[in-house]
DNA sequence: TAATTATCATACCGTTCGGTATGATTGTCA
DNA sequence: TGACAATCATACCGAACGGTATGATAATTA
């Protein structure tokens, strides 16, 4: 009965105990678990996200949490860390064309980030690693080095390579562009200014990418 | 017993009952209470504050809580609503001077705006209202109505006055250079990201300031 | 000073929490 | 099919929660 937890801790691949996978039947029980965590634990928090609720949520008794996580700080972190990791893969997925004129590219890639603000579980994710990242510092560190890190150095490279553009600071540009749009999304969708003080997106995106495309050196 | 409350509710200046305030005693109970109630809802959130653990920062009884509070939400609107009003207080406070040159304008109001990532109860607010904004949804609106907006508001005034900086976007830009300012604030103090991704605070300032001085029509 | 009012100390209420125990039931696989 | 592992149903544990009751004490005000 306990030796399933260690398989599962930070899903690794397994170790190969008896067989590969203790497949199927378990799994897809875990598989219950991370999507009902995922929907209670993005909508009411960590501390008011109750582990009964959990389970109900996920159709699954409360000890068959307790047989694949050590306990709610576990089944948390695993939830948030799957999370983020598929934000990743998302992210910059194959947008940073060097050969694509700047114009091009960066209205691709601030188009796609901006169509973020309307995906709910983004909004979410973002309320709870902020909301929690003074519990759970380590969780905001991963979500920095697995996602903002690689996206303002996707960027930041991006727009050093571009030499037209005569940018003498990438990073800083980079940081901005994506800071901005991230704000925005915190202003209008997150902190629920959409009705106090809307501003339509596009139009905002138009202003940032003339903005670091006419900058002088 | 309950007519305390009643005076002190959104903190009006009291409705003359029989004098003007049940000056001392009970005001200054009454402080001891929203410091305690401060420096713990902003540390642990809402969820994770107990009323307890309140009475006992503030060096007062539970009972006398809830003699000038109704109760644990009230306790917590009260206090993000004068943490909201003293930050709209001092937000912009003088620094839009349309006489200055916009470069000098420009650098006060961005260095004042980043000295708030050393300011842990800043930290600790902007961490709060964006964590609890989907429980409170009302709070987070008044921050964006009370702090953000005349912010933006402000400085999208200054920009469409500064005729020779041919900016066509005021409220784009404004909202660019806050967000941007904040964003740097939310990824190194909020989410630590300042000893994963480090960057100089001046030097943001310093390309920020040029993007938006340097911008083409 | 006398009466009023607020705070104190302490104990309590019902509820919910995270987590566990027990034993029956179901699925997996040799 | 039989053995074993996992999930189920249910009940329970001690602790902590928000909030209240009671009665004594201290501050205010007339």
């Amino acid at each position: 009965m306990l030796y399933i937890r260690e398989l599962m801790s930070s899903s690794k691949p397994a170790k190969a105990k008896t067989q590969a996978n203790l497949s199927q039947y378990s799994q897809t029980k875990r598989q219950q678990i991370v999507d009902g965590a995922i929907r209670v634990f993005l909508k009411y928090g960590y501390a008011d996200t109750s582990m009964n609720r959990v389970a109900e949520e996920s159709g699954v008794i409360k000890q068959t949490i307790y047989s694949h996580f050590s306990d709610k700080e576990g089944l948390f972190r695993a939830i948030i860390e799957t999370l983020t990791l598929e934000h990743f893969r998302n992210e910059f997925g194959d947008n940073l064309s060097f050969e694509e004129s700047p114009d091009v590219v960066l209205r691709r890639i601030g188009t796609v980030f901006m169509q973020r603000k309307d995906d709910p579980s983004y909004i979410a994710l973002m309320r709870t690693v902020i909301g929690e990242s003074a519990r759970f510092p380590e969780l905001a560190r991963l979500y920095v080095n697995t996602v903002i890190g690689p996206a303002k150095q996707a960027l930041s490279a991006y727009f050093a390579a571009q030499k037209q553009l005569q940018i003498s600071e990438p990073e800083a540009t980079a940081r901005i562009y994506c800071g901005s749009i991230v704000s925005y999304i915190m202003t209008q969708e997150v902190l629920h200014g959409n009705e106090i003080i809307p501003f339509d997106s596009e139009r905002f995106l138009n202003t940032l990418i003339a903005m670091v495309l006419g900058q002088k050196k």
